[in-house]
DNA sequence: TTCACAAAAGATAAATCTATCTTTTAAGTA
DNA sequence: TACTTAAAAGATAGATTTATCTTTTGTGAA
């Protein structure tokens, strides 16, 4: 659905805003860890988030990621948005350039209301919510040991 | 969603399922014409349907891919699993293989939502009811020029 | 200002997916 | 049987995605 990249990069901003509310900046280290992936690519990753503005980095001592109040409300949507495009939002199963409504694929409207389901779900959701649902402890971002 | 793979293997099952009221088969040059995909490539994905028996295969003259009236019947859901698995109907939109209705990720059960209906979009969808609606001509499985 | 720290940027490599080409196997017909 | 046709199978190549490593830039503190 979503790719692999897409997929570090919504548990990275969701563990990036977990700590908003202490005001703590977390290192790529400390995420990658958390998150259960490749140090380096995580960086990578956070690097885009950063240039699209779902979270904020500082270097230096004292430096790294942290989610300010605006970027709290982003729906996850924007990381979505910033790793893979929209095109899964937007796409025709069958791949085809010109489906829509008046010029529909076999499955076009059929397969809308799960496109819709998706982008509503995605929009509604902001990286709030999905940090505060985390701090209850009742969610978890990587595979229990 | 799918991959491009799956969507060349969708498009090209529903041709050839469309074909089966004449009792006509049809060889992979016509079908990659007809859907717009690479002719090899498509003869590898057509051997992959055949071995999944999405759709059978007869060699020599007059040889070429058909669809029986069992097949016809099959949900498109079959499709997708022998080119992509199921993986897209089942997996965690964080990328975590433990999460599930006890033990959920922070969008868990936003995210089932879309992966249910998608589900069942692809379960009710028949291989026969699709080429039926491309057989009406109001759509289409390539770009019009 | 100098030093240490941490992210950014750039280059490179591995893995997977998409695509092509050649050879082999199976089927129908003369 | 010999011959033609078309898919199957296998090998190889290109493109994209995922991952790693090195160098540069920016920041804070002594």
């Amino acid at each position: 659905m979503v790719s692999k990249s897409c997929k570090y990069a919504i548990r990275a901003t969701v563990f990036i805003a977990s700590k908003a509310k202490e005001n703590i900046k977390v290192g790529v280290k400390e995420i990658a860890e958390e998150i259960e992936a490749p140090e380096a690519f995580t960086g990578k990753i956070l690097q885009t988030l950063n240039k699209n503005k779902i979270v904020t980095s500082l270097k230096g001592p004292y430096g790294g990621f942290y989610s300010d109040e605006a970027q709290l409300d982003l729906p996850i949507l924007e990381v979505v948005n910033a790793i893979d495009g929209l095109g899964v939002f937007t796409d025709c199963v069958f791949g085809l350039h010109q489906c829509s409504d008046d010029h529909p694929c076999p499955m076009h409207f059929e397969y809308v209301k799960t496109r819709s389901q998706m982008y509503t779900s995605f929009k509604n959701t902001t990286i709030r919510s999905l940090a505060e649902n985390l701090n209850t402890g009742l969610a978890f971002l990587k595979n229990p040991e």
